[in-house]
DNA sequence: GGAGTGATGACA
DNA sequence: GTCATCACTCCA
């Protein structure tokens, strides 16, 4: 039988770009319901021009610069909710940004079927909260995570645009070719 | 390719 | 108070 840990805060206390990849073949669980991590990114640090924190602490991403292990959700577009986990110590801006599960494709999407919505935000990631990630002891080779550019990021220079921090599992894309 | 949508942050 | 921006999805 496989393992089933919860993750706790120390593994989001890791480095940004270790958990966002780490990440890919957790499972978000969600009110009984499982799901496969499937895709992700990394915002990390004061300098990423890609990141809400660059422009300073505010009201919205101070959660960022909050402490490991915390949902940071929050709205854009007018309709859309955007599913973050912050990790990195504390008083230091960063957070991983969970674009897909396994059958969900789409960052809004997610969140959506998920009933995911600013209630969560500032929540722990625990059961109590509902929302929470699990290890289930599968394990991802590093071959099978692709890493590429991240998504909707032109805005902030062709240096941070062209980091390859998002991380995307391989043959989750059922695409047609 | 373009519209829609409303919270957010910058500026006055 | 106003205005521009936005880490997306849908429809054409």
């Amino acid at each position: 039988m496989t393992k089933r840990k919860v993750l706790k805060k120390d593994f989001f206390e890791q480095k940004t770009l270790i958990v966002a990849e780490q990440l890919i073949g957790k499972f978000l669980v969600r009110k009984g319901s499982a799901y496969m991590i499937t895709e992700t990114e990394a915002y990390d640090g004061f300098h990423d021009k890609a990141s809400h924190a660059s422009r300073g602490m505010t009201p919205r991403n101070k959660v960022m610069f909050g402490s490991a292990g915390v949902w940071y959700v929050y709205f854009v577009y007018g309709m859309h909710h955007m599913l973050n986990v912050v990790t990195g110590p504390e008083e230091y801006p960063a957070a991983v940004l969970i674009r897909a599960v396994e059958g969900i494709k789409g960052p809004a999407r997610l969140t959506k079927k998920l009933e995911v919505d600013k209630s969560i935000n500032e929540q722990t990631l625990s059961q109590k909260t509902g929302l929470w990630i699990e290890d289930r002891g599968i394990a991802v080779a590093k071959r099978q995570i692709q890493k590429t550019p991240r998504i909707g990021v032109v805005y902030a220079g062709p240096i941070w645009a062209g980091k390859n921090w998002r991380f995307v599992l391989k043959d989750d894309d059922c695409k047609k070719k």
